[in-house]
DNA sequence: GTTGAATTGACAGTATGCTGTCAAAACGGT
DNA sequence: ACCGTTTTGACAGCATACTGTCAATTCAAC
């Protein structure tokens, strides 16, 4: 008796959870879209303005693998990015005096500045997303997608032990 | 006064979006690399995967268009898992009376016995994150995801104008 | 029937993120 | 001081998904 309860509410939850996948990709695949073509007018996208992001609300200046650890991405991606950052002038790579090869990533002037309008941009679009939305489903859910993600992580390592 | 408190919603909301929206990246990331280590044993990847599924579960064969507007996905995308499918014989292509280019998409046998192997994995895979967790939890989130992904897409809508 | 719009597949190019691998550098225990 | 481990950057390769463009085909309006 008891297991087929068990059975019939894990049942609803798996298949709850199964929906729920498909609706993180959408939300995921519309989130990179709208951030890409709202950061465009910068000559930035979505993944650059958050690497920027990252970079400027930073305490100090960090070494790249500092930064992929912050932003939960690998070495490889964000190396790229600030690279290519690096290359647009928009962050300059400072010598560390505790590490000759990981240089520190520093916002320029023009980093600075870009980082300026950038808010302009995203404080008036999170708004109007935002509007009319309730705070507590919205944290509720975000709740949701990180236990998810934990038990999700989880899995990942017992496979790699 | 009102607008003062409506400020105040607001700003909370928004900032709870905010981080909303980085719950769902990790989210995302954590699902891809999930879902590629569940199917690897199959030679299958987490793209590929859903492909099929959305092959395998259709009513009736369908042209990739179709498929790909099924999945929230571009046609090229598609098209090119399709062909990967095709390649290692999961899937065939047949001549479709309405439409001389428009190949159909259908399951080969090793196609279907491919499907039934991921759903042996599949199922106490999701059973087990599942578990514990609450139905209506999950659905409210759902249901927060999709109201995000509709204001966002309105919003590319609005732009695209 | 003809013409114009929409659909479809094909191809090229770009952006993002991953893994794997290597060598340089820093760190730690002995 | 030494040696093994960890961290870091660099490079190569792969998977995914996007946009843009073109021609073939279908479909609908006239």
């Amino acid at each position: 008796m008891l297991s087929k309860r068990y059975d019939a509410v894990n049942m609803n939850s798996s298949t709850a959870l199964s929906a729920l996948f498909l609706d993180i990709f959408r939300a995921n695949a519309a989130l990179v879209a709208a951030g890409d073509q709202l950061v465009a007018p910068l000559g930035l996208t979505s993944a650059r303005w958050q690497v920027l992001g990252t970079v400027a609300m930073a305490n100090s200046p960090q070494p790249v693998a500092h930064i992929a650890r912050d932003m939960g991405l690998t070495r490889q991606s964000v190396q790229r990015l600030v690279n290519e950052l690096a290359d647009a002038g928009l962050v300059e790579l400072r010598d560390n005096p505790h590490h000759r090869r990981a240089k520190l990533v520093c916002l320029s002037d023009k980093g600075q500045a870009t980082f300026v309008s950038i808010h302009k941009l995203q404080r008036p679009w999170v708004d109007g997303l935002a509007e009319g939305m309730d705070v507590a489903r919205i944290e509720a859910a975000a709740e949701v997608l990180r236990a998810l993600r934990s038990r999700l992580e989880q899995g990942l390592d017992e496979r790699a032990e």
